[in-house]
DNA sequence: GTACAGATTGAG
DNA sequence: TCAATCTGTACT
């Protein structure tokens, strides 16, 4: 099974066929000669700025969330709840503040967005890493389909703050996976 | 300058 | 159920 890395045609896209088409793709994280591999089995879609739950909310660039603003194929991170990291993926053009997080991969020490951050060892020097280029971090497609009846949409989580956004069903995960967060 | 909520997690 | 822990944002 030949593996290739994800080029920038691959973000470049609507944010939610972007996080459902993640499913199954691998998260590659090279630390010096150790390589983390994890197999991506939870996203969430965060469409900026009509979403309330996105941080571009009503397109509001600050410091913290200026990268989300950048061309699909960058890692928008930022710190939460002042202890957690959350790893996002861009999606769509530059200047589109959409982005898709990557809650879960196929690993018992990932399974959460802090978590996988933790296990990773990210921290603010990824954000607006370039996936397409890095040499420590990429996305790989390694011929593995998820079937379209293996997708379950749902809810996206922790942000009940957000009314009605709250309920889009932006959140995608493998069917039947035991890696999924929140059981 | 101060106040406070948050895309979470693990312990109790 | 709740505390840990800190940045961004909205106040004074």
């Amino acid at each position: 099974m030949k593996s290739k890395r994800l080029k920038r045609s691959f973000f470049v896209r609507p944010t939610l066929t972007v996080s459902k088409e993640l499913l199954g793709k691998f998260l590659v994280r090279r630390i010096g000669r150790k390589k983390l591999v994890g197999k991506i089995v939870e996203t969430e879609a965060y469409i900026g700025p009509e979403d309330r739950a996105s941080h571009a909310f009503l397109g509001k660039i600050t410091p913290r969330n200026k990268t989300e603003y950048l061309e699909g194929g960058h890692i928008y991170i930022y710190l939460c709840y002042g202890m957690y990291w959350q790893m996002n993926i861009t999606t769509a053009r530059k200047g589109k503040p959409e982005c898709v997080l990557i809650r879960a991969l196929e690993s018992p020490e990932a399974t959460g967005p802090g978590k996988l951050c933790k296990w990773l060892k990210l921290d603010k020097s990824f954000d607006g890493e370039n996936l397409c280029k890095s040499k420590r971090i990429w996305l790989e497609d390694r011929g593995l389909k998820i079937k379209r009846s293996q997708i379950v949409a749902a809810p996206r989580i922790g942000i009940d703050y957000a009314g009605r956004w709250a309920k889009k069903p932006w959140r995608f995960y493998i069917k039947n996976n035991p890696f999924v967060s929140r059981k």
